[in-house]
DNA sequence: GTATAAAGTTAGAGGAATCTAACAAATAAA
DNA sequence: TTTATTTGTTAGATTCCTCTAACTTTATAC
């Protein structure tokens, strides 16, 4: 079984693995906060427990089992954001550090009523999707809100960006998960966006911001 | 600040100074199921804390400070107990070991939010009391049920043993805290009781069952 | 009150996870 | 294509928590 300092190099390899298949050690590394000598000497030991694939000088991958592992931890993490804020009523910008701690739990159970008490959501506080109970993972095509056109009607659906300092400017907003905005226009200039949302006739959201927000059109 | 090793150390310290103060170096290492040179090293650096006084041979004592934290640890536990139990839904005999990894959790909030939740609880669900935010632990004065006399009336309130296997033998007799019961009858051979409660019209009690029993008498 | 047993200590070692310093390989720039 | 920079590796040390083996002190028994 893994140990919480090998949970959090599975989680921190499985997160970075979304986008592409491989990650250099340097980028472990700086996600994990430790030397790189470290990722390298701590990489050798869970390949040899069959959770990365690695090969001197190149880049690291998970194996099946791995990602599965992963998968799981990813869950437990998930669950615990989603329990928190909907069972315990903390904000969305509050719950990271606490999954953080409350993933590495063994008590199976402990999950299980939780997800029981949650009706078996699919996507957490964020909008990231939870794993199944096998590791299974469901893709979500949603589209960067930067994509979209002026005169689209789209739902925000999820975060690319969980970070408690976009959390709090999108409190400041009133921008929820769920909510329909409407793109009144997009300056060519510098890709801000004026949209409506709820009470809020025009709001303007650079493009920074609008890159981290994930929609989907309303047909 | 106490790491989880650590903190498990003055938790066990905690339980065993509430019968007697000092608490041998043998004692330590069978309830932390370790050696007694680890328990030893491991002693000496806990008095560098400031957390136990300790002397060459001698037996170890917890300082104030020690007992504080402790008391926080213990507070933690007993907190999530009870959550576990009230909010949760899981049996008194499921929540030790759940609560023994959530206990080194480090978010202030989830322990205040959860205390919140559940009323400012001043018991856990095994009769124990939970020390306060100061980390003071009022002092309960129960009696033992052994030492009750034919014809009394009492509440069970507290339990002086809370593993499983007494808890699910507890669970088979209907036993609850805050139930009333009458003794009946009490055998002077092997000081086994009988008793009634509830729907039960006698039910005889061992004497290590009634030992372990804590009642307050009604008047 | 000595002898035996129990409890406690010291010494030395090992695994996990981390670091820094020094070196090697791969990549990017000139 | 040689040089410089970035990335990765090795070696060696450190801290935390643990062990076993050997020894010492304290307590118990006769």
């Amino acid at each position: 079984m893994a140990s919480s300092t090998e949970e959090n190099y599975l989680k921190v390899l499985f997160n970075l693995t979304q986008e592409k298949t491989e990650v250099p050690i340097s980028e472990l590394a700086t996600h994990l906060g430790v030397s790189m000598p470290t990722v390298n000497s701590m990489i050798k030991n869970m390949q040899k427990n069959d959770w990365v694939i690695y090969e001197k000088y190149k880049p690291v991958t998970l194996t099946e089992i791995g990602k599965k592992t992963a998968a799981l931890i990813v869950r437990k993490h998930r669950l615990t954001e989603m329990f928190l804020v909907n069972k315990m009523g903390f904000g969305w910008e509050e719950v990271h550090e606490i999954a953080e701690q409350i993933e590495h739990i063994h008590a199976k159970k402990f999950f299980e009523r939780m997800d029981e008490m949650l009706g078996f959501p699919t996507v957490d506080p964020h909008g990231s999707p939870i794993p199944d109970k096998q590791g299974r993972i469901q893709e979500l095509h949603y589209k960067n809100l930067s994509l979209a056109q002026a005169g689209n009607q789209v739902i925000l659906s999820a975060l690319a960006d969980s970070s408690s300092d976009f959390l709090e400017f999108l409190n400041s907003r009133e921008l929820k998960l769920g909510m329909e905005l409407k793109i009144l226009s997009r300056e060519p200039y510098d890709s801000s966006m004026t949209v409506s949302y709820g009470d809020r006739k025009s709001e303007t959201l650079s493009e920074k911001v609008c890159e981290k927000l994930l929609v989907r059109l309303v047909e």
